[in-house]
DNA sequence: TCCACTCTTGACACATATGTCGACAAAACT
DNA sequence: AGTTTTGTCGACATATGTGTCAAGAGTGGA
């Protein structure tokens, strides 16, 4: 009758993930442990080793979860059929605003993760290297030369790490009224109504 | 006779403040703890509680290092004399250039503990709202809309900031080489050759 | 020489974390 | 109804961390 009943015990392995998701992007890594997270979800602590074989193993699905979703989803927009630099640019904005997209807070958290994990450093920076290069193609598509379109990829980089990393808080209309601004500051070029109505439309 | 003894095992306060910086900038403050920095230094870890209180006056001293440095200077370079916003630029890129004007590492370990830490949040808020200001005010100086002023110095912050969360490990030669890039794209105008002339004596 | 000051040490008491085991309970298939 | 799968629990062993205390050792000055 009640499958919502009040104090249903019995969790999946989702529950044990979702919960140690929360705490990783909140907190980071070190605050991702088994007895904490027990507490949490209001049950015994053994009982995670029914669901992981060791905290590595929880560790170890958080990482494939990240991978299988940010730099996929960014470099999809970065390809994305556009008329301008400038309307490229406002597709790939959407990575900023839907965060099915891009995940910044779990972004952030493996990156300082891998701060101290030489092995998610390396498949952290194989990541990396995809994001720069596939901005910078796209820069290059559009007829920058190859040398400017590097630094205009590290600049979108950087200013979204950065961004993420200080836990900027704008509302989804005013982070929506700067985007011409960055974009001037990104493409060298003030945006046209057109491609700014296009984006617009998109985001309702 | 030999005060460079090789088992000296007499530590100054100073000796456990330098260790706890260390690990700050490289694993984090949840790495910053007295059994491992005692170990590190060869002592016993009890001898720890002489120097100071407890751990927390240890992480304490370390943020006030972090404020009576890193801001300040900073702030200090968008007000040197300039004249014109490149030169002001290239004043300001001297803190990505010297370490002592600026502690990027340091900067980096004190937002992420902050994350879990909200006094210390307070702190960085504050200090980053002084950053913008004082950039915002650069733009503005030379002749930017304040609009575009304010996006042109969050670019600059973020990208910084993002910079530094990538760790991104360039030689000083090619970082200045990147530079002129940087500027255009922060100021929209490409530096001209006495500006750029101007840093590149400055460092040497 | 003896005394005070600075710094180190080991023992103690505790808290929090990981991981293993065997017993047990409740759904979910036969 | 009976059996398997899924999931929970408490007890145990062990590691790592914090902080207190009383008993020293080493250096330097009176």
């Amino acid at each position: 009758m009640d499958t919502q009943d009040i104090s249903r015990p019995r969790l999946s392995e989702e529950d044990w993930l979702a919960a140690a998701y929360e705490v990783l992007t909140e907190s980071g890594v070190e605050a991702v442990k088994v007895m904490p997270l027990a507490k949490r979800l209001g049950v015994s602590r053994t009982s995670f080793y029914w669901h992981f074989k060791d905290r590595e193993e929880l560790l170890e699905a958080m990482v494939r979860r990240w991978e299988e979703r940010n730099t996929g989803n960014l470099v999809a927009r970065t390809e994305a059929y556009a008329e301008s630099i400038a309307e490229a640019m406002f597709n790939l904005f959407d990575c900023w605003i839907d965060p099915n997209l891009f995940d910044a807070r779990l972004d952030l958290a493996i990156r300082n993760w891998a701060r101290n994990d030489s092995g998610l450093q390396e498949r952290l920076d194989l990541a990396d290297t995809c994001r720069e290069q596939a901005m910078t193609d796209m820069f290059i598509r559009f007829g920058y030369p190859e040398a400017d379109a590097l630094i205009r990829a590290r600049a979108m980089i950087y200013t979204q790490i950065g961004y993420i990393s200080m836990q900027v808080h704008e509302s989804t209309e005013y982070r929506i009224s700067l985007m011409p601004g960055w974009i001037e500051v990104f493409t060298g070029t003030r945006p046209v109504q057109r491609d700014l109505d296009r984006f617009l439309a998109r985001h309702r």
